[in-house]
DNA sequence: CGGGATCCTCTGTGATACTG
DNA sequence: CAGTATCACAGAGGATCCCG
């Protein structure tokens, strides 16, 4: 028993948490999106420029670089610094927030990488079955 | 320095698990759908049938519901009994699997819970910025 | 280099009505 | 009670071209 229920009960419950203003849906949201958990491990390390994030992961188009990126920043996950040189360098780093987030997150990952072998057997029996 | 960029970085690299077969991007395209979280917290203190689960969340539609609930059956999340009776009656449970899941979903939600006010208060900022 | 603008596709989700 | 079937739509994501 691990009371996981009786907490998310107290967001269901409540009328204004209904849907869009659920704060729990509203970091899964985050971690849901294609990218967004993707782009915040890259930062684990360090800053990163745009075209680095770029190669780290080779298959985003640019985009939904940006587009994730901004999203991040906007919700005080990451931080945007802009140097103006000629040409232009723009780093992203991990605020806090961003940096707070990644522990949990890991815990998923761990999950993943553990239990996906499961998940892909338990596919595949269902399908075969139906 | 929490080591999530390498372990990551060990499922990026590898073409073969490029987006599609990627293991962690598949357990958080379940995270992330709009209820699955949901169903599963709520099977934590037991069994539960359809109508009560659609009670549990009120703002669910039938048709996300089943198909929500047969994708986590598929995955090997929970279980689905038939008892034959009249009228028929429909038991949904967390298997080993599923129950495991909560663990790290419960870090997710907790942080949630902590946290969501300072990404509320960062969208904000951040709106009225530009 | 670090994007913006535009157009397009496809998936997730919702509303409604019907069924064993 | 526990679904299925159909239609409709918004938004996520991709492709491509352009710019300071």
């Amino acid at each position: 028993m691990s009371g996981i229920k009786e907490k998310t009960v107290a967001y269901i419950g409540h009328p204004e948490w209904s849907s869009e203003n659920c704060p729990i849906r509203d970091v899964l949201n985050h971690v849901s999106g294609k990218w967004s958990s993707l782009l915040l491990t890259a930062l684990d390390d360090g800053p990163m420029r745009f075209a680095e994030l770029r190669r780290f992961v080779p298959d985003i188009s640019q985009r939904m670089l940006t587009k994730t990126l901004r999203d991040l920043q906007r919700d005080g996950y990451i931080t945007r610094t802009v140097f103006p040189t000629q040409p232009p360098r723009v780093e992203y780093a991990l605020t806090e927030e961003g940096r707070s987030f990644l522990i949990p997150l890991q815990g998923l990952i761990d999950w993943a990488g553990e239990n996906h072998w499961k998940i892909r057997a338990a596919r595949a029996s269902f399908d075969t079955e139906s």
